[in-house]
DNA sequence: TCTGGGGTCCTTCCCCTC
DNA sequence: TCTGGAGGGGAAGGACCC
């Protein structure tokens, strides 16, 4: 066991509009076209778009439908075909996990591989590049570094279908004027309290003492953050993960107002989770569910029995009493219904892992 | 123009036990 | 009123990501 094995060499596997790109393989006519992916009611949101709708008026994931048709009128429009993101994904990690060992698969899309040992990290990725390519059709980008936080970051240097290597030594160089948001876990709300405290970039963040930004954002994310200024991440490849929690919600194109309405919804919404439990052959043992108001208040409740269960009546049973519990005094935007504690230890939210992953997220629940 | 659905993990607070 | 401290686990809220 002599390998020097740090640093270590990570890559980042993204792919390309991955929903937009698997809708051209589908519908190759449209290539060239601007092309959008979206639901279709009152208010649904854009899950991705091709690079072409993008350039050509900015349109990007989570943007709201309606805005997007409105700046894009021309585009073409598509509803999600889920299925087929599955499968597309599912040869995509065929690929990876045949020329690599350690893969992690994050989502649909994405992957991050320990490349450590190998002669060649690049030309093992061009390679597997190549062969996404030929069995699906579909471009990916690829970014090598030497953490998982770097490799990401890489990766988007490159979009689409690039291939970028950067050590953290240049990435300390280039990015030492860029915010703090660069890094992911790091959003809006991270970047303004960070600002709030006069550090704007990534320099100034790597500059405070660990012990300031733990007393600001709490022990564990001060040392977070104090680790990203500095692009510092050892956070390792893991290639498995267990589901934690699954659930259901549907955001009424029309605020809903009867209870009665809304206790239709929540018993076909239980029926739903429960069916797709079922099939994955999963039990847990806490009921939750989430309400979102019409002025964006959200409210969960949950409730745990006994023993682990999938079992429709009794999801039935629980979550409507926890909804006439709450019994919403306004009109509500959104119902959703949630399963959680599968199998071993307790509700996720107070399981401790030992070793905490890398997207330590920031949640600030009291703080303003 | 008005903001999806599916997740993970974090902090805080509270009760309870040791 | 000086009322212990640590830690498991449930519950609620929130940030963030794809
Ligand atoms: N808010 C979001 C973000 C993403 N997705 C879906 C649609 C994307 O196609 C897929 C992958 O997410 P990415 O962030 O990787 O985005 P893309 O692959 O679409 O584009 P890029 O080329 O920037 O990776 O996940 C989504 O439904 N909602
Ligand atoms: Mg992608």
């Amino acid at each position: 066991m002599s390998i020097e094995n740090w640093p270590r060499s990570i890559a980042h596997l993204d792919m390309d509009a991955f929903y937009a790109s698997v809708e051209l393989g589908k519908r190759p006519e449209l290539r060239g076209k601007p092309v959008v992916v979206c639901g279709s009611g009152p208010r649904a949101v854009v899950t991705t778009a091709s690079y072409e709708a993008r350039k050509l008026a900015g349109i990007h994931s989570a943007m709201p439908a309606a805005v997007a048709r409105r700046r894009l009128p021309d585009a073409v429009y598509l509803r999600p075909d889920f299925p087929a993101y599955r499968e597309a994904s599912a040869q995509v990690m065929e690929v990876l996990r045949r020329n690599v060992e350690t893969v992690e698969v994050v989502g649909l899309d994405e992957a991050y591989l320990d490349l450590t040992g190998l002669y060649s990290p690049k030309a093992t990725m061009r390679r597997i590049a190549a062969e996404i390519r030929a069995d699906t059709g579909l471009t990916c980008s690829v970014g090598i570094s030497e953490s998982r936080m770097l490799a990401k970051i890489t990766s988007e240097l490159g979009k689409p279908a690039g291939l970028v290597v950067l050590s953290r030594e240049d990435a300390l160089v280039r990015f030492a004027g860029d915010s703090p948001g660069l890094v992911p876990g790091i959003g809006p709300k991270t970047v303004a309290r960070l600002e709030a405290i006069g550090i704007a970039t990534l320099t100034e963040l790597a500059r405070r003492q660990a012990s300031e930004l733990e007393s600001t954002f709490g022990p564990r994310s001060g040392a977070w953050l104090h680790a990203r200024g500095r692009l510092w991440d050892e956070t390792p490849i893991t290639v498995s993960r267990e589901t934690k929690s699954q659930s259901t919600e549907i955001t009424f194109d029309v605020d809903v107002r009867q209870r009665g309405e809304l206790e239709k919804h929540l018993v076909e919404l239980a029926a739903e989770l429960c069916r797709r439990l079922a099939k994955r052959e999963l039990e847990g043992r806490t009921i939750g569910i989430k309400i979102r108001l019409d002025d964006w208040t959200n409210v969960s409740r949950s409730h745990s029995v006994e023993a682990p269960t999938n079992d429709l009546a009794v999801v039935t049973r629980v979550a409507l009493e926890l909804l006439r519990a709450y019994d919403p005094q306004r009109p509500v935007r959104l119902l959703g219904v949630r399963l959680a504690s599968f199998q071993g230890e307790a509700d996720p939210v107070a399981a401790e892992s030992e070793a905490p992953a890398g997207q330590l997220r920031l949640g600030f629940s009291s703080a303003a």
